[in-house]
DNA sequence: TTGTATGCGTTATCAA
DNA sequence: TTGATAACGCATACAA
């Protein structure tokens, strides 16, 4: 079934029914109907790969994501769907898992595909290899959640967010405020925030030292129980965590714990995903538009591909964060 | 960066080029190093469309899913991408959204694509226009999550499990148990799990009439509230819910009333979402092995590709469920 | 407005 | 063991 049988089977050239499908405008209307019934008659879809071969346009992106178990990136990734779709364009997601190796091969993956576009979440701007790839191919791209000024960027500014937030927490009464965090080496989104979370409890006159660094998901509750549990050091009033993954882990290490929320401790968690909003307590969150996020991407992206112009750090869009007040966080 | 390129640089034909991609064996060793070496200095990599155009044979399969919103397709997913990627296939994921239409336009999609395969979960097998294209287009497939005599399937045992549950509960006094469940038209899985509970609940002589289906997830809560509050009738001791969300959601629709999980209700979800594991109290649930389930999936497909033989109904799995006890569950 | 012919990058057949 | 070449399905420059 190609365009070869169409055409026979509609007593035209091939060329003609190729025109139909690509510029319809130039082909008398009567042809261009009676071509389309042939077609749909026998059910034609034009190849996708001849036409990338012969375009060099594969109209799919790209799509690198750590996870999708962490379901800030499904969310980020239900929107780059649907604006992918939407437009007329398929998508290729490859998760890496936090690896470089993996983040590597998935950008290599990616670029022997040919897509013309791609979205990715790199582990750190600054240092990834796999993003160096990227720009070397010259295939657009653009960063989701990270942010660096060498790179086109969507992202919020979480460093500010978890500024604001501390100080927040600053003014109804909170003095022991201990940040709980992933791997700060494998994400630079986790770095920023930790930044803010320094930088603002420094300027409240606070101790910034207390900072719970969770390397493995499965240690995690044990961790923060632990933290919470210390006799040795007066237990935090509140506990900052950088993701909402976290944030639902520290509720159940302070029911561990012993502890009610937020009566004896507030939690607050960082990427207001979906299912927060259903808990109990509510999740408190800093909110990011995750679906949002994705679909700017996708949009920058076939922006700049329909301009002819390589995406910029200038491009870079920093969106709205959020403050979801919730039923985890209380004054001291 | 083409074939050519390579070929020329290296002073041999496309022709033995293309050998030590795919036929290593047939090509004398020095002269395969040689290549080999040439070819990363270049960074070259096989055009995969032109590959796809040739062999007919795109490396590529494509995924139809209702939502990534729920973390249980999510979970599958994830489990379908790795066990592709490990076998060096790369996957092409769209989302239905639970709409007809769009699971159609999705087969469409993929099939325009060539892909060698898909997974799909479909809106209802028996019904499904979508489905019925797949099989005439004549691509490998396997449904997930569905169960169907006539179609591949890999799947868990939902009326089983759920009349399973029910009898668990009627053992330890529960008698007013109801059904929580999604729209039972836009999905076989709620419809099997429905029937499990009629039918366990009418074996134990109870009254299997309390079905509450919640057409859309934003009023979810209030739904369940008001059957929660509902004064006409004896409250149920005992919410069985088609899923995970829903078991959340009934968590909280719970609190609203002003009941005590699980001592006023017992609360029992279905899919064994990961997230569950760490929410407090521990959601009670019917778990099936979602990521398996995917690994299985792909691992049916290629088996039957490189077979040469088509899937049939006879290839179906049916995984084991279990029973994670969680907290939000106790006896009446 | 329509048709002919070429080439996109690859694999595979056939000869050497 | 290697090379020349045809063909995969399509879009498009050019001719008619």
């Amino acid at each position: 079934m190609s365009i070869q049988t169409v055409a026979r089977e509609a007593g035209v050239s091939i060329a003609t029914v190729s025109r139909v499908f690509n510029l319809p405008g130039r082909v008398a209307s009567e042809t261009r109907e009676h071509v389309e019934r042939v077609a749909l008659a026998l059910g034609y879809a034009p190849n996708a790969s001849a036409r990338t071969l012969r375009t060099h346009r594969s109209r799919a992106l790209g799509v690198v994501l750590p996870t999708l178990l962490n379901p800030v990136f499904a969310e980020c990734l239900e929107g780059i769907a649907s604006a992918a779709t939407e437009a007329g364009y398929s998508i290729q997601p490859l998760t890496t898992e936090y690896s470089i190796e993996r983040e590597n091969h998935a950008v290599g993956t990616l670029i022997a595909h040919g897509v013309d576009g791609m979205v990715m979440v790199a582990s750190n701007p600054g240092t990834s290899a796999a993003l160096r790839r990227v720009v070397a191919a010259g295939t657009p791209y653009v960063l989701a959640y990270n942010r660096h000024e060498a790179h086109p960027c969507v992202s919020v500014d979480g460093e500010a967010a978890v500024a604001a937030l501390v100080e927040r927490l600053a003014a109804v009464g909170h003095r022991r405020i201990a940040l709980v965090t992933g791997q700060l080496a494998a994400s630079d989104r986790a770095q920023q925030r930790c930044r803010g979370f320094r930088l603002a409890m420094r300027q409240a006159g606070l101790d910034a030292s207390r900072i719970l660094e969770v390397p493995f998901v499965q240690t995690a509750i044990e961790q923060i129980r632990a933290l919470l549990q210390d006799t040795a050091v007066p237990r935090p009033s509140a506990l900052v965590c950088s993701n909402d993954l976290l944030a639902i882990r520290s509720l159940r290490a302070a029911h561990l714990a012993g502890l009610a929320v937020p009566r004896d401790l507030s939690v607050i968690g960082f990427d207001g995903i979906a299912l927060g909003e259903d808990l109990t307590p509510v999740l408190s969150s800093i909110t990011q538009p995750n679906t949002e996020i994705g679909r700017c991407g996708v949009a920058l992206l076939l922006q700049a591909m329909a301009d002819g112009l390589p995406l910029t750090p200038a491009s870079s869009l920093t969106l709205a964060h959020g403050f979801r007040a919730g039923e985890s966080f209380a004054p001291a």
